[in-house]
DNA sequence: CTGAAGACCTGCCTGC
DNA sequence: TGCAGGCAGGTCTTCA
């Protein structure tokens, strides 16, 4: 299940792949994601262009041409996938890329996603950020300078539990289940408490727990957890050094108190009743 | 406005 | 063995 780190390391091999270079065609072999993929916009504004950037907003890759963006989210269960062939390679391959290198070195991304959550689309013109798949997103955990003080300011008021106030893209972007359950064990935060009623201080901590978090994650490949592949189909390793998620019943590694489950608002949560409160 | 719940989708796991 | 049912969750929509 792709959340940031697994989208940053993402975007960093098609980095290496595509900036510089060309889309030189793209075949749907079936547009209905979560909502149909724009096939002949997406084909107008980039087959044939060159690839000016690739990078990463929150979840999403875009990639910029002259002409526009390419915006691809991963969803549950997408991955996107170099190969030598453009014949899909395994089930639920709905999109084939071909694409030239700078050095104009051909080969092919192929997108699967065996769940359809996903999201492949484009946005015309030279700027994306008030685009509504953009406008209302926080800022980026890794690069905001105090994205602690910018919590705290924000949850004043809240009743909302934290690990939701933390899981909405409004307030921090890229912060999913799995990294909400595992920055707010390091932070020791319980993840039930009113967002508005945690000091000042704690969100320091929190906001370092977070990236903290998802720098580690990314460091080691991106999370390994179910569907996740990364470009090159490898799989991540960071799921080896989760403390709580999905570790309910299981001891703390810090406190050796046992490991619980709940849920809030339809999602599991994980935390250690000792060490979080 | 807030916050919670539902919908979307399909592979995997459990239990009968 | 087969099959029903529950569960996974990012994001958008709906509802109270």
């Amino acid at each position: 299940m792709p959340e940031l780190p697994e989208v940053e390391c993402l975007t960093r091999v098609v980095r290496v792949a595509l900036k510089g270079g060309r889309l030189l065609d793209a075949a749907f072999l079936r547009a209905d994601l979560r909502e149909p993929i724009p096939v002949d916009e997406f084909r107008r504004l980039l087959v044939g262009e060159v690839v000016e950037d690739v990078f990463r907003r929150s979840k999403y890759l875009l990639m910029k041409t002259r002409r526009g963006y390419g915006v691809i989210h991963l969803g549950m269960t997408g991955a996107l996938v170099q190969h030598d062939t453009a014949a899909p390679q395994e089930p639920h391959t709905h999109a084939v890329f071909r694409i030239a290198n700078r050095r104009g070195r051909e080969s092919y991304l192929h997108y699967v996603d065996a769940r359809r959550f996903g999201r492949i689309s484009c946005l015309a013109g030279a700027s994306y950020e008030s685009h509504a798949f953009f406008e209302n997103l926080g800022p980026e955990p890794l690069v905001c300078p105090d994205l602690g003080g910018h919590l705290f300011n924000e949850s004043r008021g809240r009743k909302q539990p934290i690990k939701a106030f933390l899981m909405d893209a409004r307030m921090v972007v890229g912060v999913g289940n799995i990294y909400a359950s595992e920055s707010l064990f390091r932070a020791g935060i319980h993840p039930e408490r009113e967002a508005g009623s945690v000091a000042r201080a704690r969100y320091g901590r929190l906001a370092a727990a977070v990236r903290e978090t998802l720098e580690a994650s990314i460091q080691a490949g991106g999370t390994t957890f179910r569907d996740f592949r990364n470009a090159d189909g490898k799989p991540g390793y960071f799921a080896v050094s989760l403390n709580v998620y999905d570790r309910a019943d299981e001891p703390c590694r810090r406190c050796a108190a046992t490991i619980r489950q709940l849920r809030q608002s339809g999602r599991s949560t994980f935390f250690c009743p000792v060490c979080q409160s």
